[in-house]
DNA sequence: TTGTGTTTTATTGCCTCC
DNA sequence: GGAGGCAATAAAACACAA
């Protein structure tokens, strides 16, 4: 430990002529995911610029984003193998996700599958080409899955490096909270039940990957196909609500539904207009899956705190599923006290992608053990999430109890502001507490109208998915008890469009 | 404390494009 | 031929169980 804090500490000054292998800060890697949700080929200025705020080579730069492109791909590639093998059951899907699927990268090698380049779908969406939403969903899943997650996760609106960094500090975390997060705004384990229940039991990796991003929740998704927009309002808020007890399960949220409702069915969607999604429980919840495990890619900055990035969904799944037996013991212990505001509150965003897995899992089964984060003292612009992070209050249930948050938000817009690193948000509206961010999730319109504003100015004309995976407030998620009530694998593994149909005719 | 598995980083070779 | 990217590989760092 002590001896990787040294490397942490002297990374930067030993990285270029140290052969010894570094790891990357917190907040560097925070940064890089950052800018890699929004440009996975960055250009030589940005590579520029970017190694040199964060103080590493162009190299190691180039490095990262290749090797992260690779890690995208791995996942993807893995995650549509797990898919396969759920799609064999429905023959639909398998046609979406034929063969490896999606590869992040423009490799021609892999050449029996369906695949985007990335490059191309990056200049065209700089260049506002609309591309068809299907392959959309793909590159956006590719993106980011979380992935994270994530992790995860914003805008193209990125005029200068500094709009990119956005918030870095916040969506980690948010998009960890949210993975744990069910319909009562309460933590849980992955559903990992109804992963089980399905009989198909994947090893490994793919087991973890199917118990938390289910695979029929996936093959739902490909099957929405075109009509699945991950940008679009909440799917299902635009229908009439359903009846009590259509699904086992009153759909109201006592606390959202207002803005379920409310704002959210007034939601101006480009796409909902004419396709109106079905609100079967199948759908809506795989708008929350997906929020969940795709990257937050192209999230605006005003949801930016949602998600961030396939991997740290990815890590974060993974691993924290591992440690769920005393992660989730905590938190279960505090959610039940707490409502989802308050657990969005517990978690100020200050967690990067490795402070929200490494350094938590740490916490939780050593206590204060863990790396020492040297950002806390040798990097003045590394943000708060190193400290939020820190060992001090690695115990989550005495995190959940600390209610120190705003001045550690307030800190880290100082450091933001010194840095100019990272995009300085409104703060009011993430300082002015807890609250105001909550609010702006349970204000799906503002939050949606912002990113088309924004989307309008980017040039980016037809860019559902990517905005919407992260943009979803966080009011959609109460939604999913509905579907929840029913696991994963009681939904429909796969139905067609005119199933899918079926159910909004019905609903109507 | 140690062994094992996973993840991340760095290096190298090959390929494609300009 | 150079640049950029991908893939394979090795090695270090890390987490976790025994």
């Amino acid at each position: 430990m002590e001896e990787s804090n040294e490397v942490h500490s002297e990374e930067n000054k030993t990285s270029f002529d140290n052969k010894k292998r570094v790891l990357k800060t917190p907040a560097q890697l925070t940064a890089l995911e950052k800018f890699y949700n929004e440009h996975k080929y960055p250009t030589e200025e940005m590579k520029s610029q970017l190694a040199e705020e964060l103080g590493l080579s162009e190299k190691q730069i180039s490095g990262w984003f290749c090797h992260r492109r690779l890690k995208d791909k791995r996942l993807s590639r893995d995650e549509t193998y797990a898919n396969g093998r759920q799609d064999r059951s429905s023959g639909v899907i398998q046609d979406r996700a034929s063969g490896l699927g999606q590869d992040s990268c423009g490799s021609t090698k892999h050449g029996d599958y369906r695949y985007v380049d990335p490059r191309e779908v990056e200049s065209r969406r700089l260049s506002g080409y609309d591309f068809p939403p299907a392959d959309l969903t793909r590159e956006h899943r590719i993106h980011y899955t979380e992935r994270v997650s994530m992790d995860n996760t914003s805008s193209e609106s990125s005029s200068s490096l500094q709009d990119r960094f956005l918030t870095q500090t916040e969506d980690p975390y948010d998009m960890e909270t949210s993975r744990y997060i069910t319909d009562n705004g309460v933590f849980s384990p992955l559903n990992t039940k109804g992963a089980e229940n399905m009989g198909y039991k994947p090893s490994g990796y793919l087991k973890v990957k199917g118990e938390i991003e289910n695979a029929a929740i996936t093959a739902v998704k490909r099957q929405l196909g075109r009509h699945f927009r991950e940008d679009g309002p909440p799917l299902g808020v635009e229908f009439d609500p359903l009846p009590p007890g259509a699904f086992e399960s009153p759909i109201m949220d006592p606390v959202q539904e207002p803005s379920i409702g409310g704002d959210a069915a007034g939601l101006d969607s480009p796409d909902t207009s004419g396709v109106k999604r079905q609100p079967s429980p199948s759908t809506r919840y795989e708008v929350y899956n997906s929020k969940l495990s795709s990257q937050g890619l192209y999230m605006h900055q005003e949801n930016r705190g949602i998600m961030h990035g396939v991997d740290m969904v990815e890590r974060k799944s993974r691993k924290q599923l591992r440690q769920k037996s005393t992660y989730l013991k905590d938190i279960n212990s505090s959610a039940g006290k707490n409502s989802s505001l308050d657990m969005y509150d517990a978690f100020p965003g200050g967690m990067s992608a490795y402070n929200g897995n490494r350094k938590n899992r740490m916490s939780s089964k050593h206590g204060h053990r863990g790396r020492k984060i040297t950002s806390e003292t040798t990097e003045p612009w590394s943000n708060e999430s190193d400290k939020v992070c820190s060992p001090n209050i690695g115990q989550r249930s005495d995190y959940f109890k600390s209610k120190a948050l705003n001045s550690v938000v307030k800190h880290s817009e100082t450091h933001d502001t010194e840095r100019g690193l990272f995009t300085m948000i409104p703060r009011e509206e993430k300082v002015d507490g807890e609250c105001k961010a909550v609010k702006d999730y349970h204000n799906p319109l503002r939050v949606t109208m912002t990113d088309e504003v924004a989307v309008g100015k980017q040039g980016r004309v037809n860019f559902p998915h990517q905005d919407y995976a992260t943009s979803v407030p966080f009011s959609q998620i109460p939604e999913r008890k509905n579907q929840i009530k029913g696991t994963a694998m009681e939904m429909p593994s796969s139905f067609s469009e005119d199933e899918t149909a079926e159910t909004n005719s019905s609903v109507d």
